[in-house]
DNA sequence: CGATGCCCCTGAGAGC
DNA sequence: TGCTCTCAGGGGCATC
């Protein structure tokens, strides 16, 4: 999926078409995704004004003022694609609806945004915005991996005992929220921590080491409008390029990056999903 | 309670 | 050209 640097990048993007605008109608042109959409999703996103759009962890939310929050989930593929008339004057013309473009919402100003998910592991709910926390996209959440809570003697805290690997403790979504595949590697990479590494057995100067590389490789993935490999675009269409900065995911076989360091990145599997890393470097 | 596989779905790319 | 196989950014659920 897109994970947090690339939602925060669509939320962005979305921002100035979305926030303070209403939206005249939605289309919703499937009844599902993951899951069944809430019972009149199209009435209850037509002549609404979004108050503001927010992010936690990989969910997308627009409180509405009707009282509900549109909550978004992009899975794998999904993605959000601005076309109509932008706040700013420009112009992306509109195309008919494709295959996967499964939601578009229209605002009054003259945009729409197509939620557009080849493979439907996205999601969309709405839910009491007084009553978020329970929603059970959020709840049980870690804290933000950017916010002041996620720090060193809080992760210090959570990964004593824990006899599974750093690399599954930080993909937990209760232990830190926001981070997937490739960001998880790349903070290892940085780090210089294997991926195999019991999350119990990392010495406190390395969780406080990860701490830093985690919140710097999500920021430095945040500045670049994320990573694009296949599906994801940032919401005006344009492709992130963080991908460029990758030190070890997708890397396997090449040289290892780190200074002095003559390793080769290589892949692994870990429940069943890969992990690139320095077997040199990473200890 | 925690760890591990399997599964949802479509499409891209590799190999034959 | 076309078939088959593997793999993909997530995460819920069954099972042990």
């Amino acid at each position: 999926m897109p994970e947090l640097p690339e939602v925060e990048t669509v939320r962005r993007g979305l921002e100035p078409v979305l926030a303070g605008q209403r939206l005249t109608h939605t289309d919703v042109r499937r009844p599902d995704l993951r899951w069944p959409f809430p019972k009149n999703m199209s009435e209850r996103l037509s002549d609404v004004c979004v108050m503001q759009l927010r992010r936690r962890s990989k969910v997308l939310l627009a409180d509405l003022d009707s009282g509900d929050t549109l909550l978004v989930h992009l899975g794998m593929s999904g993605r959000m694609l601005i076309e109509g008339t932008m706040p700013g004057g420009f112009h992306h013309p509109q195309s008919a609806p494709g295959k996967h473009d499964h939601v578009i919402f229209h605002t009054e100003a003259g945009a729409s945004i197509t939620f557009n998910d080849p493979r439907r592991f996205g999601a969309m709910d709405l839910w009491p915005t007084a009553e978020l926390e329970t929603h059970r996209f959020l709840a049980n959440l870690g804290p933000e991996p950017l916010g002041n809570d996620f720090n060193a003697p809080y992760l210090s805290g959570r990964l004593k005992g824990k006899g599974s690997t750093i690399k599954s403790a930080l993909l937990d979504q209760r232990i830190v929220a926001g981070l997937g595949n490739i960001y998880v590697c790349e903070a290892l990479w940085r780090a210089g921590i294997s991926p195999k590494r019991l999350a119990g057995k990392v010495s406190r100067p390395k969780v406080e080491n990860l701490v830093v590389h985690i919140r710097e490789t999500l920021a430095d993935a945040i500045a670049a409008g994320g990573s694009s490999l296949r599906d994801y675009r940032q919401a005006d269409g344009e492709l992130g390029y963080f991908q460029h900065s990758f030190a070890a995911y997708g890397q396997e076989g090449e040289p290892c990056q780190r200074e002095g360091c003559s390793g080769i990145v290589q892949r692994i599997v870990q429940s069943g999903r890969s992990s690139f890393h320095c077997a040199r470097c990473q200890k």
